[in-house]
RNA sequence: GCCGAUGUAGCUCAGCUGGUAGAGCAGCUGAUUUGUAAUCAGCUGGUCGGCGGUUCGAAUCCGUCCAUCGGCUCCA
């Protein structure tokens, strides 16, 4: 016999090799029927698989997150295998759950495929789903997995096998369909009541745009039909509340082709409503001890030469413009960093002097690819309400504590409740991607690990995704639709000179 | 930039396999004065995204470019 604790930590006794689904069962039939993997200690598993020692547990559903995710992934192995039948030859890449739904990329070959396929796959993979397959887990050996996936031809897999290790390795077999799989997985197919394939779109292999670009389909499916038809009236309300509608609607904003792309034309009622917005954040600012700044459209390419900007961007900002007599080269600004470090150099300063708050709202012109824009949330003009503050190492902690509470203070002005906080900080393995000394960026660093946990930030850190110059700290905001959109966004900068 | 889809009146959209454009709402004119989105009648309004091609004839087929949408990549 063998110790499971449950999450209310009562403790109860099973023969040893009990499943999950077997412990629903002990508890109620209910939970049995709707239990779809299970936490064991602190590896999500099949419900289906053996438990052979002392454990803690958590019997996963349909309302945990979890549950969802074990549900969704699922789903994109039952398409998989539609798919397959469907398209005899094609071949997969991988094929995740996401925030909603799952997707899955494949290489149709020669097959033209669109979303007007979609309900013949559908269709088949709810026929699968009635077919009660099960999941099965196995374990095999590296050699093992390689000859059958380049028997198979799905040269994607084998490339995934050889990054794996040997002795890790397992498959998951389902009906027809066998795929290289970490798991877990439901119980079996007939959870999934109603499924709906929501997109089509061209991904990169291994998310590198020098590689083959598969054919990435999107769905989610669900227990219950109800639930589906729910999640399509939320799309659609979603669609009601789009910011590009309602700037059409209300007449804040419009774009105009011949002014170009990504370039938005403020309206007057938008012009108004910005106007109220930016007097209010330079009251705040102002109480807070910045001080207004002011700088030009333009910079000499050397200005960004310094602060390296132009070595990690300069592809990716409009062309320079040339002056005609002498050559001499600008940039339509594209950040206001190094601009206020010049201000700041204006004259010596003493640490006496410091922190020194300079705030702007600078508008900044970056090139973003055609493909990348999207209503006012990506764009080629726009204006950053942009502040940066000099400070001595000690004082990183102090300041980055005045910022978050500014940002705080704004949320609630603006009954923004829903939002996470991520820190970026660097990428431990490529360290030289990044400026400035460890020592500072480990200060600073810690700094901001330290004000997000006594402010008791709800935070998600993430490795490599600091700036070059910086740790970062971005407040995403979550619209109607749960999508993440960044919003403010704090760094640390070391400058050289 | 890449993959896929879309592009018809101010807005939302219809127009099957090619025969020179329609509806609702908005707008205008008039009637109605009725309790709360949206009462009635009439009218105005479109080089069917641009350019080229096939055809006796193209919104409809083909090519190309542009824009938009959903993703990918990128995001200082």
């Amino acid at each position: 016999m063998i110790n499971i604790t449950l999450p209310d930590s009562s403790v109860r006794q099973y023969p040893e090799g009990v499943t999950g689904v077997e412990i629903a069962k002990s508890i109620s039939e209910g939970l049995a029927r709707n239990v779809l993997s299970i936490q064991v200690n602190d590896e999500i598993w099949d419900a289906t698989r053996s438990i052979s020692s002392d454990s803690k547990i958590k019997l996963l559903t349909w309302s945990d997150p979890e549950g969802k995710a074990t549900m969704w992934h699922s789903s994109a192995h039952l398409m998989a295998e539609a798919i397959e039948l469907l398209y005899p030859g094609v071949k997969f890449g991988i094929g995740p759950d996401i925030e909603n739904g799952f997707y899955y990329d494949i290489d149709f070959g020669n097959y033209p495929i669109s979303s007007d396929d979609f309900p013949k796959i559908e269709k088949k993979i709810l026929e699968l789903a009635k077919e009660k397959q099960n999941f099965l887990r196995k374990d095999v050996a590296k050699t093992e997995a390689i000859g059958y996936f380049t028997g198979k031809g799905d040269e994607y897999k084998v490339e995934l096998l050889q990054g794996l290790e040997d002795g890790q390795i397992t498959f998951y077999e389902s009906g027809k369909f066998t795929d290289l799989c970490r798991g877990p997985h439901i119980p079996d197919t007939s959870f999934i009541k109603a499924i709906k394939l929501l997109s089509i779109a061209g991904a990169y292999w291994r998310g590198d745009e020098k590689r083959k670009q598969l054919t990435r389909i999107y769905g989610i499916s669900f227990p219950k039909q109800k639930e589906l038809d729910e999640f399509l009236v939320f799309l659609e309300e979603a669609k009601k509340r789009d910011h590009r509608k309602l700037g059409k609607e209300l007449e804040l904003f419009a774009f105009s082709q011949k002014v170009g792309l990504g370039l938005p034309l403020w309206l007057p009622r938008g012009a108004a409503l910005r106007e109220r917005l930016e007097m209010f954040l330079k009251k705040v600012q102002k109480k807070a001890g910045y001080e207004q700044v002011m700088c030009p459209h333009i910079g000499n390419v050397e200005l960004y030469k310094t602060s390296g900007h132009y070595q990690k961007y300069g592809e990716s900002s409009f062309r320079p413009i040339t002056t005609p007599v002498e050559g001499e080269e600008f940039f339509l600004k594209p950040m206001n960093c190094p601009h206020h470090c010049e201000i700041y150099k204006v004259k010596p300063r003493s640490y006496r002097d410091l922190p020194v708050r300079l705030a702007e709202f600078g508008t900044v012109y970056r090139y973003e690819q055609s493909g990348e824009l999207h209503g006012l949330t990506r764009v080629r003009g726009f204006t950053q309400d942009d502040a940066h503050i000099f400070c001595t190492p000690e004082q990183v902690k102090d300041e980055f504590k005045g910022v978050m509470d500014i940002v705080m203070l704004i949320f609630k002005a603006l009954n923004f409740k829903d939002f996470i906080v991520q820190i970026s900080l660097r990428d431990p393995e490529n360290k030289e991607k990044y400026i400035g000394s460890d020592e500072n960026w480990e200060k600073a660093e810690r700094a901001i690990r330290e004000v997000a946990e006594e402010r008791g930030l709800n935070t998600v850190i993430e490795l490599g995704e600091a700036a070059f110059y910086g740790p970062k700290m971005d407040f995403m905001v979550n619209g109607f639709h749960g999508e993440g959109c960044p919003w403010p966004e704090m760094a640390a900068r070391h400058y050289p000179g």
